[in-house]
DNA sequence: GTCTATACGAAGATAGAC
DNA sequence: GTCTATCTTCGTATAGAC
């Protein structure tokens, strides 16, 4: 049916997004990758190409803040813990090949409209880290900028270690992010 | 002469890379932002594009050591602040819409050339800023992990400052760094 | 070194048939 | 909903004149 021809294209422009960039989620790759009919990109996307990444962002957006679903009410040792490991296994899963949708978009695009949906990701992320952070005994302010400086760091970790196919570069990037969170609480 | 061309091109790519992505920053844009004459590119650049976005990774890579080059026997701190202080710099001379050459060709290129090389860039950087770390004050191990968060921090916090266009963002994201640091030494 | 002309392919997008 | 055909634009690249 229509609903899932679409979903796949979605799905597959994520993926896409995430591991060869803004410039080959091209309707053509997106059709070879999920199998749909190459004829039916516009009606499913009347605004073309930024309506599918749009709704690709979306979606990336929203895969993260499921992962953390389960994190209400942990420390925030555990929220720190779930994000790296998160990032650790889609990582992994594509022999250091996939990263993140959102930064894709940024550092690609000359839409206003795309990079407010990137924005709109990381500033989801951000705050649902906060929330958490706070909840798992950080203050508020120490949340805030804990939220900010671990996201920045996974993001800044994830491109580093794709650059070197590495996930030992990913690893080590991140492991002062408990002894921080240790220095916060302490 | 000559070689000026071929600078000012490479220049211009360098550039275009960190504001636009690997993908506008095309033979076309560089003429145009370069004013320089459109038939001379392959004879400059006999390989092409890739060697083109090369030479500029090479310039993007040098342009942070050298920026790094007065670093030498001061204390973590001060060699941290200099790390932040550079690329805040550099986001706030441009609006906040430019960001890191080596981070705009990892997410966006099939080439494995390219990625080698946007590898050895960030390889680069966080080698001297083990080393400045190691000799302002932290032991080796510490200075390799140090070096290798604040990096990642540094580029993860560039990238999601330009989505959302915003100084405080990046400020945000790194704010903690100094915290970490002290930790580390303490 | 620089020019023009040109070839080639890919991508986004639209129109109209089925 | 899906197809085919087509259009336009753009980017890379080459050849050969100046």
């Amino acid at each position: 049916m229509a609903k899932d021809v679409r979903e796949r294209m979605v799905a597959g422009a994520t993926t896409l997004l995430a591991s060869k960039g803004l410039q080959a989620t091209s309707f053509s790759e997106v059709i070879e990758l999920t199998d749909t009919p190459r004829g039916s990109i516009y009606h499913h996307f009347p605004g073309g190409k930024d309506e599918l990444v749009l709704a690709a962002l979306d979606r990336a957006g929203q895969q993260m803040l499921t992962a953390l679903s389960d994190s209400d009410g942990t420390s925030a040792e555990d929220v720190l813990a779930t994000v790296v490991a998160t990032w650790r296994t889609l990582l992994e899963g594509s022999q250091v090949t996939t990263g993140c949708a959102a930064v894709a978009v940024t550092v690609a695009t000359e839409s206003e409209e795309l990079l407010g949906a990137a924005s709109h990701v990381f500033a989801s992320w951000q705050e649902r880290l906060t929330a958490l952070f706070a909840g798992g005994g950080l203050t508020a302010d120490k949340a805030a900028e804990f939220a900010a400086l671990s996201l920045a760091t996974v993001e800044g970790a994830v491109v580093i270690a794709r650059a070197k196919r590495s996930m030992a570069a990913y690893d080590q990037a991140v492991a002062l992010l408990p002894t921080l969170l240790a220095a916060l609480k302490g």
